[in-house]
DNA sequence: TGTACATCAGTGAACGCGCGTTCACTGATGTAC
DNA sequence: TGTACATCAGTGAACGCGCGTTCACTGATGTAC
């Protein structure tokens, strides 16, 4: 490969982070085409040279972050028990500090309320990357409780991404850290009494 | 009050209800001026003389459209066993029906994502009727588990509120369904178990 | 009661601005001989 | 190796369109005498 073609990939690559960080900050409307060129170091005529459109891009950055997020957020966990695991995911996400943080935050709470009226694309690539995170939660949950493990973990991943949303739109206000607080205390519950207790009530 | 003036107050409750409508529809942005007048059976023109502006307009709505699925949401409940009551309310907000629902439908959804990037009066909106649902939800739940009622509420709602976000947005995929039954489930194992076991983990 | 004027809810076109997208152009890199 | 040409990543201005907001105007309702 020769230098352009290396020059080219770089700013691709450039442009796709910049935009995950956008999406995660503002949303999918507030990640302006502009902004992310400007973002990456570039101007906005580059753009269609890379993507084919603002779809395309967001969906390809979706599924960079969503992947991004799911690394850190499972990194490290053999060095815990095997039954703390889950709280400690749980525990991570749930955090004031991922609430707060730009660079490597999920980028789902920004993005869930627009997909549905957006690009039927959009759906698609959400579908895949729940599906994802709930598929990497389950393995650290328990078997034999009540409600199966892949119920329980769909479960947490909308208890997750619901904490995380209202914390986020509730930033500033004192409820934001309760929120939080609330959330790991129900997900805690959830996933230690399933194993506990067997009458599926 | 004289006919001019009653004229007036109809059209801005139409508004209003327009807004709402709107609003649970296709969020904040999508929420257009424009669309909104059109939605009223009036024009763009006189949408300042009821107005002071968008936000003014988003704010009041909300507020309207969140005490409204309130209503709905904890209406005869007295008919139903106190034990109960908690996880009747679950059920009706995490249907397929609720999802679906344009009308009457929560508005939460599809505003959270937006919230924090619009306008910061937005965010107390936000926060005065989550805590709103919340309380109406918390005097439902048993007390004495190892969690407090009031954390256990908020986590309720951010798990209600996150699995309809995810739900929507997964319309038309199965895993839409899915998120909808396991949000249930966690609810009801959240609810139930925590009287159940003083266990505080 | 009737007449002349004032008020004001609502209309519809226009204004600014921002955004996604397009396009003619530039200049550095790559290729052919 | 050097020279002439081709390629192509990136620039920056422009185009269309949609949206929030403004404004001169209309016509029905209300008021004063």
């Amino acid at each position: 490969m020769n230098a352009k073609a290396e020059q080219k990939e770089r700013s691709h690559e450039s442009i796709l982070q910049s935009a995950s960080r956008l999406l995660r900050e503002k949303g999918i409307a507030g990640a302006r085409v502009a902004d992310v060129m400007k973002g990456a170091g570039l101007t906005v005529g580059g753009f269609y040279a890379h993507f084919a459109s603002k779809e395309a891009l967001v969906d390809d950055a979706l599924r960079q972050a969503a992947a991004s997020t799911r690394q850190s957020l499972f990194a490290n966990l053999e060095s815990k028990p095997p039954a703390d695991r889950a709280e400690v995911v749980l525990k991570r996400y749930l955090s004031a500090l991922h609430r707060d943080e730009q660079l490597r935050g999920c980028s789902l709470p920004s993005v869930i309320g627009e997909v549905g009226t957006t690009a039927p694309e959009h759906t698609a690539v959400l579908a895949e990357q729940i599906e994802a995170m709930s598929a990497g939660l389950e393995e650290h949950l328990p078997a034999g409780g009540a409600v199966p493990r892949r119920y329980l973990a769909l479960g947490l991943v909308a208890l997750m991404v619901g904490g995380l949303s209202l914390a986020r739109g509730l930033r500033g206000t004192p409820l934001s850290d309760d929120v939080l607080k609330a959330c790991r205390a129900l997900g805690k519950l959830a996933a230690r009494h399933d194993v506990n207790s067997r009458r599926s009530a």
